[in-house]
DNA sequence: TCTGGGGTCCTAGGACCC
DNA sequence: TCTGGGGTCCTAGGACCC
């Protein structure tokens, strides 16, 4: 008997439904929808939906109204961020009292590595732990890779464990379309599409040059990689360093006065500033991006002269960066971001 | 499906340099 | 004078993910 090294992927179940229920029990089996304001008459969409209101076709990325018309008797309340991010962390405390290396790959999910030769009887007590410590229902992929253990994880839902592996990679996966692969989404799918590739067997055994010449040299073979299962092994604890920050708001109405989008634009780069300030680190650039009506998105930028984390430098580069857009139609979303020094 | 807010990574094209 | 080839950096846009 070998001991081997495995991926596992934890993902929460309905993660942000699931904590809104535990403090207010009350709303134990009823279609809850989290999102935006938690108001379905403005514009926000659905950051999660319970397992409830799914049922009636509300999902992750839809419209709050759109919501709201196909489940009526759904409960809306607004995203609490600083909540989910408290029980978040409690998760990732019982995570790490196993014997094994734990990569935070977001609020609701981790991948553990670790040598083991029984990953299903590990899957399983990391389920219970995290059950028992924090009333909260998971799901657990094993896999050989992280794109696999993700993957596998999809099939375990809710409150599951699967394994998928080079084993039963082509039975379960080949015949099924390309965005079920972690990282090739729609746009790609309809590219593939059109030159024949329609499912994840297509893909693996596509034209090298094809893909390359369609895609690119680095993201063809990448493709072509997953379709085949393979992905990163490597599983590590170092600690998330961001590479930038940064603010944005969808206006409730289409602004289309520049001088109270000037004042919107200082309102988010200060708090771009706070931001950096409080991460202690230096602005080497300052991107604004501007989303017009109907839905067209542009970014305009400057790299500052000297990396700072000086507010009124930052405001001003920002309003550089904004100076540099023809705001001639009514805009939807304004944002500043700020990139960090490297390294 | 009239499409949030927070991010990351890759690509293409132009500038610039030798 | 009609103009190579390679490398790197910067910028904007696109795709994807949670």
């Amino acid at each position: 008997m070998s001991t081997t090294d495995w991926v596992l992927h934890v993902d929460l179940d309905q993660f942000i439904a699931a904590v809104e229920v535990a403090r207010h029990p009350e709303l134990k089996g009823r279609p809850v929808v989290v999102g935006g304001a938690g108001d379905p008459t403005q514009r926000g969409v659905v950051a999660t939906a319970s397992y409830e209101a799914r049922e009636y076709g509300v999902h992750s990325g839809m419209p709050l109204r759109t919501a709201a018309r196909r489940c009526p008797d759904a409960v809306f309340l607004a995203s609490d961020p600083p909540a989910y991010e408290e029980v978040s962390e409690r998760v990732m405390a019982v995570l790490r009292e196993f014997p094994v290396v734990v990569e935070v790959a977001g609020w609701d999910e981790a991948f553990l590595g670790a040598r083991t030769d029984d990953p299903w009887s590990l899957a399983r007590e990391v389920r219970r732990a995290v059950a028992d410590r924090t009333g909260l229902s998971c799901a657990v992929g094993i896999g050989d890779n992280k794109h696999t253990a993700k993957l596998a994880t999809g099939f375990a839902k809710p409150g599951g464990v699967y394994c998928l592996t080079r084993e039963n990679w082509g039975e379960v996966m080949g015949d099924r379309p390309p965005d079920a692969l972690w990282g090739v989404g729609a746009r790609t799918r309809h590219k593939l599409a059109e030159l024949g590739i329609t499912t994840v067997d297509d893909l693996a055994a596509a034209d090298r040059g094809v893909l390359a010449a369609e895609f690119g040299p680095t993201l063809g073979p990448y493709f072509r990689a997953l379709a085949h299962g393979l992905g990163d092994r490597e599983v590590t604890a170092t600690p998330y360093v961001p590479k930038s920050r940064g603010r944005e708001t969808t206006f409730q109405r289409d602004v289309a006065d520049v001088g109270e989008l000037r004042v919107q634009l200082a309102r988010l780069a200060a708090r771009v500033a706070d931001d950096v300030a409080a991460e202690g680190r230096l602005a080497a650039r300052v991107a604004v991006k501007v989303r017009f009506a109907p839905f067209v998105t542009q970014t305009h930028g400057v790299t500052l002269p000297v990396p700072t984390r000086d507010a009124a430098v930052l405001v001003r580069a920002a309003e550089e960066a904004f100076g540099r857009f023809t705001v001639d139609r009514p805009v939807r979303l304004l944002g500043v971001r700020a990139e960090f020094v490297r390294e």
